[in-house]
DNA sequence: TATTGTTATACTCTATAACTATA
DNA sequence: TATAGTTATAGAGTATAACAATA
């Protein structure tokens, strides 16, 4: 991530870190006042406004590993955010869902990030959040893509 | 991060996020194998090529706060990769370099590691990466100025 | 045998704040 | 008084692999 002049594409990594870093800053300011970790947050914005999901389901939709989300399960069920149950048809599996409290924090909780997120993209129209909606996509396959071809080794 | 229709701004949120964790995975994936971790690499690439820096810059190029770097950089001078050495004008600062085994791992491992990133980017052309750039770039700068605005709660 | 999830281990990063030594 | 960096603390996330229960 430093100066190559020869690869065009070195600028534009920098930026995408960047970037997210300074959303990532942005966000973690208010969801550390609410006494939640990013990865806490973001289990929490999973699982709002659905019936819940199986801890694998969770795992991919969050990115967060197994182990790991084990952990930050725990952590917010000790919080009395979410409830854990034993799924019927597959008793291997484990179905995580917001409590009636977590899903009133979801309620109050989330228009408020949305707020205090929200006045960063004024300036932008449509058409400049469906061109980075477009691009960041792109890229995203393209990582993906290489991602995968470097795991079975071509 | 959830689906609220209301919002347009939110899928691009969605994926900023998804498309930084796509390079960050494929970046820490040639990482790890270096037994390096992403904060000890983003170090490394940041002294690589400068004749060093004080911990003070080196954390705002990073991004990593100081407590932490001291933690980060503490690693690295144990395997040989960074040097800490007084400065003579201010002595309450450290200037930190690559070692002469710091240098030659950069050389070495730079290009590698923008070899394993490459090819992600060979179906851009110019004016795609320029864009990406500069539509990044658009977006860090409304975050960071709307980060100090609640930092000074307006 | 394969899959889901937990546990275990050891490390690394993080936030925060107190502390030191210089300035 | 202010700044640069370290130290201290406590917590949280991470990778990895072994494991139990179920399929």
């Amino acid at each position: 991530m430093t100066q190559h002049p020869k690869e065009p594409f070195l600028p534009v990594l920098r930026e995408l870190a960047r970037t997210f870093q300074a959303f990532e800053q942005l966000s973690a300011q208010h969801i550390r006042q609410l006494g939640l970790t990013p990865p806490q947050f973001d289990v929490l914005a999973t699982l709002g406004n659905t019936p819940g999901m199986t801890c694998k389901e969770l795992s991919e939709k969050t990115l967060i590993t197994k182990g790991t989300l084990t952990g930050v399960v725990d952590r917010l069920v000790d919080k009395g955010i979410v409830s854990r149950a034993p799924l019927e048809h597959d008793r291997r599996s484990v179905f995580i869902a917001l409590t009636r409290h977590g899903d009133t924090l979801f309620q109050q909780v989330f228009p408020e990030h949305i707020a205090h997120i929200k006045h960063a993209f004024k300036q932008f129209d449509a058409s400049d959040l469906d061109r980075f909606q477009l691009d960041l996509k792109r890229m995203r396959l393209a990582f993906s893509t290489t991602l995968e071809r470097h795991r079975n080794a071509l």
